[in-house]
DNA sequence: GATGAATGAGATTTCATTCAT
DNA sequence: GATGAATGAAATCTCATTCAT
């Protein structure tokens, strides 16, 4: 009960799962849907559940409580985007193409985990109080990995050398999240479905017009 | 009942308040700063009805529901945003400048308002259900004001002509509202207090620069 | 809510009580019968709210929680017992009938007040742990009276000098207190109704007796 | 599954229990301390398979339900007294020391068993509803026993011939118990550790003490 | 218009007990 | 005989809303 990451059993280290395994999945996948959907306080225990076709008592058997699952499903839904991010942040002969593509794979991932994008929000609206719990560890593990891939994008002569990395970040993250994290909201003022693929790749080359060239015609400066 | 907006009663267009409206103007403000805090599901009618000093059978007698409540919260909220627009879209005679200002006063009126900043991120996850019924007249309201004043950038040669409006707005109002909106996580690598005056500034100047310049020093692009 | 002590309104400082404080009563009333009867753990929220004909609500409200209501409970009780106990333990010229009324008193208290043993009996296995939330603040008011009284025994040459008073008063309240908190086991072998007056008479006769024989210095005894 | 009483199996009869007595041995004395912490309701299956260090399901294939677990535990914990109780009153020449002896031999096992202490005392709340199964079993065995042991106290003139002997046998009971029902109460109040032999010979001599010069014929004292 | 008391429906959590292996 | 997973019923507690005055 103490520790709830989950761990295989010996006999089946690969692949299959232990039925109380999986039921702890099948728990995590359902209280994720709803967790992002509605938010902690929005959320009901019953409702996760039912949809994961499980006894009520088993959660709180498996995680004590419903706090406490929501860490969970903090935890293991953050954990996907550094799984990611090892693989988004290879190094490689052009800067440009090299931070080009991290910001296409984190743009996609973003994409593709609307769960992510909405408990992301929760939590900035819940002030971190959940995510802390959860995030130290997960930024102990990812921040050397950063800082090297900053560190290289700068050594390259990539980033202009008056450029503030911690705003840039900020507003990289921005740029992308911003148009998953408001998408209902915008939807109405565009063409199409934003999440079809040449939405995003409109989006896509939008942020990198937009980091890369800034809004004004080359030449014509006078700030 | 039906009209909710709060109309001055004869005998004092001027100043005063009448005893009925300064109560619903009492709930409206204390239910700003809790529904901000804590959204719609984590608030308590109970919690309003002390901050407010009001008896909570008032809430029902002037607002109906705690949800109809929380709408007229957001149209009071939302409507401070479009009278600063109005002011901040004046037209110049220098693009750049005029432009420049239309930020500044956004990003001064969000740095001012976390409520505001707090209130639109609990309807981005709420996928607008509420704010719909608020926005669509606000908008209405407000979108010759933006048609112009975008026209106006466009006219003058400010806008490079490849870029879409639709993303442009969506970024610069990603840039400017993610500072605030992920402050909680954002503080701790910050070198001190995000809000200080000179902080501000700093980040302000990120997102023109940003914004008029990208990240790549001018010469060496070779995208 | 932070202040259980029911308070008179001012109205009515006579007699009646206002309809919430009725109400509190009504459910100390009804919840001291079922926690005497099933103990803190054994009683439910559910039958303490029906038997004081209000709202399971209302319990909350005004109690916060089963365990505070409890304690409550036996505030009201203990203090009880206090308030015969500054009865009882009147001075008068002889010690021996000062000293017989005292015993008579508490006995037929005990006598009259089944919840009262039931509830200190609970408290025992408890480990006192809510009564000690009470307790400290009533044997403070109560101390200085029983010492006074156990003085004047002293004084008159009542007690042999050899006595623990300590002993004694633990004594006399097993002597007194397990007639009734066994009641249940002992019933069998009594010839009648445990509780009836010849039966009590022949108790409380039987412990005098006891006490007398043992407390008194020999040569003395005058009973 | 009818007979709960606990049989040697004919391989073993001698000093070793086969698994299965292991096991429910281990699961008695689990229960009685956690019962005897917490009465019936206060105590948790889950908590007792855990202190017995065996499957949960067990405890329900030997005892059926945790209500007979309990039942089980008080025949176990009451035989105990009764074992003690045929070595407590053994006759001898000297009726005082007889007698003495008995009141010892009862006020060191309650010393030395605690659980015996607060089972008894669930019981006196639960009014004997659980007891009641296992008392008349024991009572029939014990009862000749202590007949005759009080009537050779008569017989030898120990008792003053107006003593009640049932309010007796209930007073010597109450001396004796209170000291350590009460414990938690009453410590506070004395100089030292109630348990530490100093201080339980002490109660002893005041039990002593306070009996002798009660129920003694007067001018026959030769303590 | 204003208030204090009350309520019913539903939320989270708990627990004795049983199933499947 | 032994085990881990599962369950249903019921407990405590919460909250938006309404009654009575």
């Amino acid at each position: 009960m103490k520790d709830k990451t989950i761990h295989l059993s010996n006999a089946e280290k690969v692949g299959e799962l232990s039925r109380s395994e999986e039921s702890q999945r099948r728990i995590l996948l359902a209280a994720t849907t709803i967790f992002a959907q509605k938010g902690l306080e929005g959320s009901r225990v019953d409702e996760i559940a039912a949809a994961a076709h499980i006894n009520k008592r088993m959660i709180y058997h498996y995680f004590e409580s419903k706090e406490n699952l929501y860490v969970e499903v903090l935890r293991l839904n953050y954990t996907k985007l550094y799984t990611i991010g090892s693989w988004a942040m290879q190094p490689g002969t052009d800067p440009v193409k090299v931070i080009k593509r991290a910001i296409r794979e984190y743009f996609y991932f973003l994409a593709g985990h609307d769960e992510f994008v909405r408990l992301v929000s929760w939590e900035a609206l819940n002030e971190e109080k959940y995510a802390n719990r959860v995030l130290p560890q997960l930024l102990d593990l990812a921040e050397p990995m950063l800082r090297d891939f900053l560190q290289e994008g700068q050594r390259s002569g990539l980033f202009r050398t008056n450029l503030d990395i911690r705003h840039l970040l900020v507003s990289i993250n921005a740029l992308c999240l911003s148009y998953f994290s408001r998408r209902e909201m915008l939807q109405p003022f565009w063409p199409e479905d934003m999440m079809a693929p040449s939405m995003l790749e409109e989006r896509l080359a939008h942020i990198e017009d937009f980091i890369f060239n800034g809004i004004i015609k080359h030449g014509e400066e006078k700030i």
